[in-house]
DNA sequence: AACCTGACTCGCC
DNA sequence: AGGCGAGCCAGGT
């Protein structure tokens, strides 16, 4: 089990509807320094379509500018098309959709 | 094999 | 309050 496996792991974690910061992320894999490292995890995305990356943004709610799928704009209507509301195009209302904890990955 | 960089976050100035 | 440096892991050069 890599440190990347259990990024992706964690990740899948993640509901439907709600969405999880890369600082709970790699909280939820042990060490919530790795936030850096989540986000290179999700860059090289090994399986898209089975690991949402869409549904981790950073810490204050805005979507990556990097986004592989097509841009941060790509992510917000991929997120918008799940129920989770905006408040403004680039930023997800966490008050509403951010995960309260997500379960530790083994 | 070492060094640099990259979808981040936090603490100190 | 805004800017800068440090810490973490993996892959390419």
């Amino acid at each position: 089990m890599t440190t990347f496996d259990k990024v992706y792991e964690a990740v899948k974690q993640i509901p439907e509807g709600s969405v999880a910061t890369y600082g709970q992320i790699a909280e939820a894999i042990g060490n919530k320094r790795l936030s850096r490292v989540v986000g290179y995890a999700l860059h090289v995305n090994p399986q898209p379509g089975v690991i949402p990356c869409h549904r981790v943004v950073k810490r204050d709610g805005e979507v990556s500018a990097a986004f592989a799928f097509g841009g941060a704009n790509r992510q917000a209507e991929l997120l918008k098309a799940e129920g989770v509301s905006f408040v403004d195009e680039l930023h997800v209302d966490m008050a509403a959709h951010r995960v309260r904890a997500l379960p530790m990955v083994l």
